[in-house]
RNA sequence: GGGGGCGUGGCGGAAUUGGCAUACGCAGCAGACUUAAAAUCUGCCGAGCUUUGCUCUUGUGGGUUCGAGUCCCACCGCCCCUACCA
């Protein structure tokens, strides 16, 4: 037979055809199948796809399509997170609007990925910027705004001078923004925001149910949700001459229990009341100055030169425990946003207030130390403070015993203590205090003032206030025809904003702000279960069915921002009853990046980057595919190889041209054999076939299918390792002569068969066409996707003898073969004998026999 | 400072979860085919040695075990995240 040559460009668009023409991947079909939702995080269209996103769909794409071989009625679906500012910017610079650019390179994308023959039901494509899609992320806006979940509020918010607009918390790293790089400012502005942090206790606590998270994700969000337990304490302000006065200040801690060891009181800089205090003194411009140098710093540099450079306010509070007089000041490591804004200086007890206290010789008054501590002895009875001064070189900020603490003096202290709950106790009884928990998460700044993105849909009326847009005038919609090249926005754009009030009718203006683009990234999962949903943002029913997603898959990188938005988001719509789950994401996988063959970053900037139509053109897609999974493991970065890619096609030349040579060489007429009756290769008695056979099928037995091929753990390099030995064994059939029943020609061809139904998923082009051009199998499918994933059959004979190993002593001394049902003592007899020459004649302590594996002799 | 992870050939990486360390691939070496090259095929490919074989080898040192890359302790080194969070 003429093997005809494998060509890549001509038969992957050829079944790229045949996939479309079928609507193979339409979700839906399998009525009554279990349902698998499999789910790459979709693109921003910024231009064509790269190599991140290829791998990105590759793992998403193995993992669909396996899971439709194995069964289930799969949802695979695409789109593109289409606002943002790279298409304003753009826009600006090529003088067009932002939605033709954006429109071109979703169309470029498209294009591309069906190039790579990804298993999409594109009938469920989601466009963010769509009237169809937004209009239902202004419904829920509305929505959360009834629900009390929307604030619009004056305070201090991160701007980005580069970007003009402002950034949530979530998106500045470093003190820069996440986009851009630049600098973020501080600036007081009224925005909107989702009150994310009315959820923080339940996004922290349902963490501990996402068991198919990656640990590392997990931490970086219980991290960034940031629960500190404590208390609230109230400090008496003096006035200037030093009585005090009816205003209390609050502080929050963690450390309740060294209450009595604060010896000083201080402000961040920025905080409203530390300016009070200094207004019109001497102080003011110091202060001042403070502020402004504090904020210029990042997190990294105040980290890493932590100077703490103090103010002393010249005024006193009284601390609430102990009636003692304390100094305020005000300092830079104090922060504005956290707690109370305020801290009770406790030097003995925490690093940075004991480098503060040293810094300006503040007294260190120790109340909870070390028993092991030299001065515990002398202080084991003080209630009050004896020793006020200490040669500590450290602050003692673990646990201890208090002392020099009144009434609590010998209770255990530290975070969660006796000593803490006491005191608790103790403040609430006397209404002095009270127990309190803060988060580090802020709620979610969402207005942004920017054009290409999603209007939100209010109106300010001077009468009326802050009005909904009516639900029957939704979406509003972005004006075509604005000039963004000469710099006009939305609130220089009077067609859009003049309205009038929806309550009273009068002249009202229409707010010019746009959603954050993470809003609408944060539920289009869910829309994707019923895209064409023109009622509801999504019906109860098909989001019941399809959520939550199985199998989720994206980078690193978006670890808080859009899967802490998307979780807090599921909430909301479960508690305004529009879905009944708690979390959106079952198994979420980050897969590893794509660096150059120097493990560089690939960046335009430098020049490095790999197109995947630098690798389809030469190879096509499914190797492609193959190199992506084959070369790491799914989540560790891998550094793009060249030579590794060609061995990748090397191996698939190797298939096709194994399967037709096995073909032929059965010298049966594939289209009798009818491969859904053939029996498979693993239930076969392996009496009947050759040494080089029983090879192939031992390559296929329980461990390979169950451990090898390991789609479901998404070992994909190794699973591809396996299907390279199976292709090697096959090789080593080929050189052997066969066996001429019927069965010792028709086993081969099962092995061949279930190793191109397990490279289908993988590399769907070529399975297709060597189940059609060497199978013949064109009148039962039109394609393996269809097709049934290999089984193990429990009853498969095991070969009639086992290979042991034997030790002596630990090491490695021989081998030997041993009929498979062999007793104990037959075993460890035979391997006795095997071993006679390494045993050194002293008495046998004992022999160890794991069965299938080896027999351990151990010598007195 | 806090948290997470990792350390195996020249390289990417395997190791059935305590049982033959280095699978599979890349690179390299040798051979076959060829006028030649490419492609393809075959063989070799951790280190050392006194080479039918022996010894050593999973960052270092110890421990548990008949048996450790895997478990425990200490140390060394690297990567990522986060950061004056009271």
């Amino acid at each position: 037979m003429e093997i005809p040559a494998y060509n890549p460009a001509a038969i992957e668009k050829k079944w790229q055809k045949k996939w479309e023409d079928a609507k193979l991947f339409t979700a839906g079909k399998r009525k009554g199948a279990p349902k698998k939702y499999v789910l790459e995080m979709f693109a921003y269209p910024s231009g064509d796809l790269h190599m991140g996103h290829a791998r990105n769909y590759s793992i998403g794409d193995a993992m669909a399509r396996h899971a439709h071989m194995k069964g289930f009625d799969v949802l695979h679906p695409t789109g593109f997170d289409a606002f943002g500012l790279p298409a304003e910017n753009a826009a600006i610079k090529n003088n067009t609007n932002p939605k033709e650019w954006t429109y071109k390179n979703m169309e470029t994308a498209v294009e591309t990925m069906k190039t790579m023959g990804f298993s999409y039901d594109y009938s469920r494509l989601i466009e963010t910027c769509s009237p169809d899609y937004y209009k239902w992320g202004q419904y829920l806006f509305l929505k959360m705004l009834d629900m009390g979940l929307v604030d619009r509020r004056k305070s201090p918010v991160n701007w980005c001078p580069s970007c003009n607009t402002v950034l949530a918390n979530e998106q500045v790293t470093e003190g820069v923004c996440w986009r851009c790089g630049s600098h973020v400012e501080k600036r007081d502005l009224t925005q909107y925001y989702f009150l994310i942090t009315k959820y923080a206790e339940e996004l922290l606590d349902d963490l501990d149910t996402l068991k198919g998270w990656p640990e590392r994700v997990v931490q970086m969000q219980r991290n960034w949700i940031g629960k500190s337990v404590g208390a609230e304490i109230d400090f008496v302000l003096a006035d200037a001459e030093g009585a005090p006065t009816d205003e209390k200040i609050t502080v929050f801690t963690t450390r309740p229990d060294t209450v009595f060891g604060v010896t000083f009181f201080v402000f961040a800089p920025e905080s409203a009341l530390a300016k009070r205090l200094v207004k019109g003194t001497d102080k003011e411009e110091a202060v001042r100055a403070l502020a402004e140098s504090a904020s210029r710093m990042t997190g990294a540099e105040r980290a890493s030169n932590p100077t703490k450079n103090g103010i002393f306010t010249g005024r006193y509070v009284f601390n609430p425990i102990n009636q003692r007089k304390i100094p305020v000041w005000i300092a830079d490591y104090v922060l504005e946003d956290y707690g109370t804004g305020a801290v009770m200086g406790v030097p003995s007890g925490d690093q940075r207030d004991f480098d503060f206290a040293k810094k300006y010789g503040l007294p260190i008054v120790p109340v909870v130390i070390s028993e092991d501590d030299p001065l515990y002895p002398i202080l084991k009875e003080e209630r009050d403070w004896k020793v006020i001064e200490v040669d500590w070189e450290e602050a003692m900020d673990a646990e201890g015993i208090l002392v020099q603490s009144d009434r609590f003096t010998g209770l255990k202290g530290g975070k969660d203590s006796e000593a803490t709950r006491a005191i608790i106790d103790f403040l609430e009884e006397e209404k002095l205090g009270r127990a309190s928990t803060t988060f580090r998460l802020r709620d979610w700044l969402i207005s942004r003032q920017r054009f290409w993105g999603n209007p939100i849909p209010i109106i300010h009326c001077e009468k009326c206030g802050m009005v909904k847009v009516p639900f029957e005038n939704l979406p509003v919609k972005l004006p075509e025809d604005i000039d963004l090249a000469a710099g006009e926005t939305l609130a220089e754009c009077p067609e859009f904003y003049e309205t009038t009030c929806p309550k009273c009718g009068g002249p009202a203006r229409r707010e010019t702000d746009t959603m954050d683009t993470f809003t609408d990234s944060s539920w289009y999962y869910l829309r994707y279960c019923d895209p064409h949903n023109d009622e509801d943002p999504v019906s109860k029913e098909a989001v019941d069915h399809w959520m939550p997603v199985d199998f989720y898959v994206g980078g690193i990188e978006h670890a808080i921002l859009h899967l802490l938005y998307s979780r807090f988001w599921t909430k909301v719509m479960r508690d305004a009853d529009m879905l009944d789950i708690s979390e959106p994401f079952d198994t979420l996988l980050c897969q590893g990046m794509v660096k150059d063959a120097n493990g560089e970053v690939m960046s335009k900037s430098k020049g490095n980057v790999v197109s995947p139509k630098e690798v389809i053109e030469p190879y096509g897609a499914d190797t492609m595919r193959l190199a992506i999974l084959f070369i790491a493991p799914v989540e560790k970065d891998f550094d793009w190889d060249p030579n590794a890619v060609a061995g990748c096609h090397r191996f698939l030349k190797r298939v096709w041209q194994a399967v037709f040579q096995l073909v032929s060489r059965a010298n049966v007429d594939v289209k009798d054999v009818d491969f859904e009756k053939l029996p498979k290769a693993f239930e076969f008695d392996l009496a009947r076939a050759t040494q080089a056979e029983k090879a192939i099928l031992a390559s296929l037995n329980e461990q390979g299918l169950k451990t090898s091929f390991d789609f479901e753990n998404l070992q994909y390099n190794t699973a591809i390792a396996h299907l390279m030995e199976l292709t090697n064994d096959i090789y080593a059939y080929l050189k052997t002569s066969a066996g001429n029943t019927q069965e010792a020609r028709e086993i081969p061809l099962r092995v061949a068969f279930d190793l191109v139904s397990m490279l289908a998923p993988i590399c769907p082009h070529i399975a297709d066409e060597l189940n059609e051009q060497a199978f013949k199998n064109e009148g039962m499918l039109v394609s393996l996707y269809d097709g049934a994933w290999p089984k193990f059959q429990e009853g498969f004979a095991a070969d009639d003898s086992i290979e042991m190993v034997v030790q002596v002593n630990g090491k490695i001394k021989g081998r030997i073969s041993v009929p498979s049902g062999a007793s104990q003592e037959e075993i460890e007899k035979t391997a006795k004998e095997a071993a006679a020459g390494a045993l050194s004649g002293k008495e046998i302590r004992k022999v160890i026999v794991i069965p299938q594996k080896l027999v351990s002799i151990v010598e007195g």
